[in-house]
DNA sequence: CCCTGATTCGC
DNA sequence: GCGAATCAGG
């Protein structure tokens, strides 16, 4: 495999928009994140950010990822979308906000990509209909749980939540995932319920 | 152990 | 220019 113009501009497209250069590789194929990482350097675009100054990670206001003048199509460009929705009641207003209604903004440092997006999310073990086998298994595995914390999930570890996350008794399976599932076999069996699995009482 | 990007250097 | 091997880190 080569370098051809439009490889190198999935590269180019992904690497702006945050995807790992595994990832890259793995769109593009033929390839391995290292080569991946080799010619993003020699592309000159180890940086992350276009503006050469050093930023350390700064809170952009805006979540502008930074317009791409792609040559490919780019109708309108929009150079100016200026205007500010939010206008700031500020000069002749002292009225010092004693009580914020609102509660603190999630501010949402690295604009990371939107990808791939987690599967469905925490599904706390709710005691409808799940198989007494599964449940045991459950329980049975929970003991032994990796106790990963957020940081150490990967896509191969096992997702489900354990404990109150408001406590520090919280923490995530960690198991080995059924591959393409987010959880291991235990927790695949009380997550992913077969609809036909629930039997009529024929009262 | 899984992963990340950065760098080096023979090709 | 290319990318495997290696390094440094989370």
């Amino acid at each position: 495999m080569s370098w051809t113009d439009e490889r190198v501009e999935t590269l180019k497209r992904m690497w702006a928009e945050g995807q790992s250069a595994s990832q890259i590789a793995k769109e593009l194929g033929g390839v391995t994140r290292n080569a991946v990482i080799g010619k993003v350097h020699r592309l000159g675009l180890s940086n992350r950010n276009e503006d050469g100054t050093e930023m350390p990670v700064a809170p952009t206001p805006e979540a502008k990822p930074a317009p791409q003048p792609s040559a490919a199509a780019a109708p309108a460009p929009q150079p100016k979308p200026a205007p500010e929705p939010a206008p700031k009641p500020a000069a002749a207003a002292p009225a010092p906000q004693a009580e914020p209604t609102v509660a603190p903004q999630p501010v949402n440092f690295n604009r990371r990509p939107i990808v791939p997006a987690g599967q469905p999310l925490p599904p706390q073990p709710s005691a409808n209909e799940i198989s007494p086998e599964a449940l045991a298994s459950v329980r049975e595995v929970e003991k032994r749980a990796r106790k990963l914390s957020l940081m150490d999930l990967t896509e191969r570890t096992c997702k489900w939540p354990i404990g109150d996350p408001a406590t520090d008794k919280f923490w995530f399976c960690g198991l080995p995932s059924v591959a393409g599932k987010p959880y291991c076999e235990a927790h695949v069996g009380v997550a992913f319920q077969p609809m036909s699995s629930r039997r009529d009482r024929r009262r």
